[in-house]
DNA sequence: GCTTTTTTGTACCATTTCGCAAAGAATTCC
DNA sequence: GGAATTCTTTGCGAAATGGTACAAAAAAGC
């Protein structure tokens, strides 16, 4: 037999469009459906969100939720990791740019405050310290992820700041892990503040006073 | 007529003990429920926290406890301020305090630690926090109350370092302004790790890092 | 002793919550 | 076309939630 005209067993490993599933099709596309699921999540919090609010949000019912996600806790823990991979995707690049120590902080923080500022019900802070403040303490996985949210932070700083020594920036004399914590708290202490609605520019002036005194006072 | 043997007419103005009150005595004392409620809402949260759990840790039951403190939300409001209170006696005296900046700020961050790693059932954080992340994005009149422990800290290390600066314990040049938000954010970074269950010890190292920066890097 | 006042205790209600079972719809495979 | 598969839809149900009505109880006033 030649060739029938019948789509051929053309393996195509890694389908990207495409991967002729058997059944029904999704009446919705995961990746946004979570997007819209961690919305909720950011702007309640866990215990406030209910199924009916996701199931609204993100367009499904119910049982389809519960198919694609597993159960409340497991959607949250799911959407917190997406949470994660975002910010991880937006800031990373510019802790790896070789721009100049200072102009390189005042970038991280500029997508801090978009991260934390956006919204349309009100500013939704940082959804790692928001979920470290309230489910963390009782479940041991989420705040696994949570401590080791923190934990990547310090360390991206920390080479950002070992980084500015090795290229003269800064004195070899400061210590590079507790400039990170320090600009960790600052990352801390805007999201809070964000949270509860504390307008932008008092929340740069509060970035551009930690940066002067990370930097080294002296402009 | 000379004075009965009965219990005089003596006014006894701000009277201290048993105001005499006409019905029912009440079967618990408002402040040690008012302490229980609060004990609750910082392990929990204010949505996780249920009026029947409450009902049970003041060991009131539903309707008294309405009748005393009205209904959930203002528990959690009267709660609150009572935080705030408890902090305000545990720190005040330290903030005005003559001890040296160093020695001062020392005692300040014990106290804290102090206050956010008890709870027989993991670390209850910082209450202000805890709130800022959650209830105060949706409620004006406690984001009201948030913001304003927010201020009152600032504006507490604020007048704290431009004393030591008066002293000359500090250089004029610094900015106490900028040095206190520093040290609020300190605050704030310790609570949420104190949340996710970081040991003392690192937290004490974070405290003691943000110090050497806060009182001119050089030990 | 009787009334008045205040609080307690029981019971209840309407609503919301999370989760699931079961039947129907849309697709692929043969 | 029919079986198999996967998802959607409707609807249910058991539990928990915030809040309240109402009668009984415990004190003071007269």
């Amino acid at each position: 037999m030649v060739q029938k005209s019948k789509k051929p067993p053309v393996p195509r490993i890694d389908a990207p469009v495409q991967p002729k599933r058997r059944g029904r099709p999704r009446a919705y596309e995961p990746g946004v459906a979570l997007g819209k699921a961690l919305d909720l999540f950011r702007k309640d919090g866990f215990a406030a969100t209910s199924l009916d609010g996701l199931s609204a949000a993100t367009g499904m019912n119910r049982p389809s939720l519960y198919g694609a996600f597993g159960d409340k806790r497991e959607l949250f823990i799911k959407s917190y990791r997406r949470y994660r991979d975002d910010a991880r995707v937006a800031m990373g690049d510019i802790f790896r740019n070789e721009l100049p120590i200072r102009k390189r902080l005042e970038r991280i923080y500029a997508v801090a405050l978009d991260i934390y500022l956006s919204g349309e019900s009100g500013p939704r802070g940082c959804f790692t310290v928001m979920t470290a403040a309230s489910e963390a303490v009782h479940d041991p996985d989420i705040r696994a992820m949570v401590l080791e949210g923190f934990a990547e932070l310090d360390k991206a700083f920390a080479t950002c700041f070992r980084l500015a020594q090795e290229k003269g920036e800064l004195p070899v004399s400061a210590d590079a892990t507790v400039l990170a914590q320090l600009a960790s708290a600052t990352i801390h202490t805007i999201a809070i503040r964000a949270r509860a609605q504390v307008p932008r520019k008092e929340l740069e002036a509060i970035v551009n006073g930690a940066i002067d005194v990370m930097c080294g006072a002296a402009k």
